[in-house]
DNA sequence: AAGAAAAACCAAAGCGCTTTGAAGAATGCC
DNA sequence: GGCATTCTTCAAAGCGCTTTGGTTTTTCTT
């Protein structure tokens, strides 16, 4: 059952059916009606491929899914999407994924962006410097950051956290407490985000007058694996650090176990503080010592950013080019004073 | 720059210019190399919707992914997904997502299905008698099927692990190992692979004469805190378990964390064998006491399923409807002999 | 009641591609 | 050389929808 046909039925010609489907206002109400319930007599949808060319409006957003042999399937990221999912199915949009060695997002992109498959893109797990941005930039679709790149001109629009005050935060608290060699298990150093926190913890660090010494940060993918790994060389060393910051839950769960290992008492021996994406599976609550976390929900962000994309020619939709957004720093037992 | 734009500047029909394209014999090669030369430079690319709509070939495979308010993201989930990505990924297809309210899914499956957006289909988190599996014998599009449905027709494609048998090995070992008292923490009661879970559990037990003490069942998400309020409630118990079976590696971390707040010493005062879908973020053998687990690959069959989906027709495929793959009993530290 | 304005409807032209049915060019055979 | 084949190429007809530019009715003015 086509548009042709339908109209036929209703001895109506296609344009008026059409209007009184994409409710144009010169139809007549009680023909509207009509055809409201032929359509759902007879079952009749419209050919989406057909809608497309007719329009060029896709009624999908899209998104680069990082994914690759050898690539770990990230829990954050899958969080991340989640939240963009709940927000399309709201708005009855379709999220079409474009599954990209993480080697080549700027030709996945690219690809996604002229399929004609979506009339939105978003992208995630931004670098200093991102070659993506010229690539979104140059094209003519919509497009929002979760994120933001160092180096870059920041003009494009975004959602992000303020990753830079978080570890800024947490690492006061740590110094406050007395603590002087804190240590940062972060994620791997070629994303945006490991770079601020970064310079947020050297920033409080500076302002107590310390450095942050080299062999007390780590750079690596987060997960248990190498929050142990890092926490154990750490631990090796002649001069331990009292405290350990790291960039997610993930990792903390492999801090914990390497303390273990070692017999230390989280909270005593070792202060240790984490940034929670909310993952719902691992709450820092849960932890055999609750840990002390700067908070900020990576599926609230999702849901912002599909919400963006998808309104973003509403005449009511009215949002700022660019939000950053504040963590929140969340005191449990995993931080105390400095031992000794 | 469209189709005919290029075949004017070619001096070509655009009969000719397609089928170059599109690798029909019947084109003389020196004018294909012309028209694949003009290509390059132009920089032209057939638009999609258009293609669609002509062929009524999408170029992308749909799945329903489950999320709401309130339902966590889940880790398996993530990773399933992650393996079809990397295939559809090689072979240039996209992945649709419908994003789903887990209470809807059939109708998020047919609006998926009727959108025009793709041209294959696959569902997942299968349940006994699931009503998915209807709506897609009466579609008319290609599907597979993750998981099986018990009391259902078995004539629908399908590609899942044996369950049943995974938890009757794992049983089995725990009662060669003279464990009597066995615990079982299950996926959700709803689901078809925790129905057989079970089973295959009751008919181990059921041969050493036993039968599966309803008290020590627990049924629920398969998160680390629902391992741990299981596990909590079992020991509770006056008759405790001295053996547990869980279905997940996620499930096993809340496990193991009860056990340490009881202070009791895995693989010794407990055994436990759990299900290992091979996250890469939760490895079995990093545990505290690496784990006795049932072994699958989750991305695997993401992989494998994605894999049949896009060659569905193409000659040289000749897969079977239904594929049941062994799930390995993998030996570790976490299982010993019953204490007493 | 006549003319103007507004309301309701329509025919037909795209959107950019694939594919059918034919025609023209080149080759083979006797 | 003439006819049948085989290669190449083409014009035009869809695919199913939206939208432009009218035309026909109906309603409103005076």
């Amino acid at each position: 059952m086509n548009l042709k046909e339908l109209s036929k039925l209703l001895g109506l010609s296609q344009t008026t059916v059409s209007r009184a489907l994409n409710g144009y206002p010169e139809v007549n109400a009680q023909t509207r009606e009509r055809v409201l319930r032929a359509v759902k007599e007879t079952g009749y949808r419209p050919n989406k491929a057909a809608q497309r060319l007719a329009t060029g409006k896709a009624g999908s957003i899209g998104m680069v899914m990082p994914t690759a042999p050898g690539h770990e399937s990230d829990i954050h990221f899958g969080e991340f999407l989640s939240g963009i999912g709940e927000t399309a199915l709201r708005h009855d949009h379709h999220l079409v994924m474009m599954p990209a060695d993480p080697e080549d997002e700027v030709g996945a992109l690219r690809r996604l962006a002229v399929s004609g498959n979506v009339d939105a893109l978003m992208i995630a797990y931004m670098r200093p410097n991102d070659a993506r941005l010229d690539m979104l930039r140059s094209l003519s679709l919509p497009y929002i950051v979760h994120g933001r790149s160092l180096h870059a001109l920041e003009d494009y629009p975004y959602v992000d956290i303020d990753n830079e005050a978080a570890f800024y935060d947490a690492t006061k608290l740590l110094l406050q407490l007395g603590h002087r060699r804190i240590a940062l298990i972060n994620g791997q150093a070629h994303y945006d985000f490991a770079v601020r926190r970064k310079a947020g913890v050297e920033r409080a660090l500076g302002e107590w007058g310390l450095t942050l010494d080299p062999a007390l940060a780590s750079h690596s993918p987060m997960t248990d694996d190498n929050g142990l790994i890092a926490t154990e060389r750490f631990l090796a060393l002649a001069a331990r650090p009292t405290a350990l910051l790291c960039a997610s839950t993930v990792l903390a769960l492999g801090v914990v176990r390497a303390l273990n290992g070692a017999g230390m008492k989280l909270g005593e021996d070792m202060s240790l503080i984490a940034h929670d994406d909310v993952l719902p599976v691992l709450r820092p609550e849960n932890f055999s010592v609750p840990l002390t976390t700067t908070r900020s929900s990576l599926r609230a962000a999702g849901m912002r950013i599909a919400e963006r994309l998808i309104n973003r020619d509403r005449p009511f939709a009215d949002y700022p080019l660019q939000e950053l957004w504040k963590a929140e720093l969340i005191v449990r037992a995993s931080t105390g004073p400095a031992p000794g």
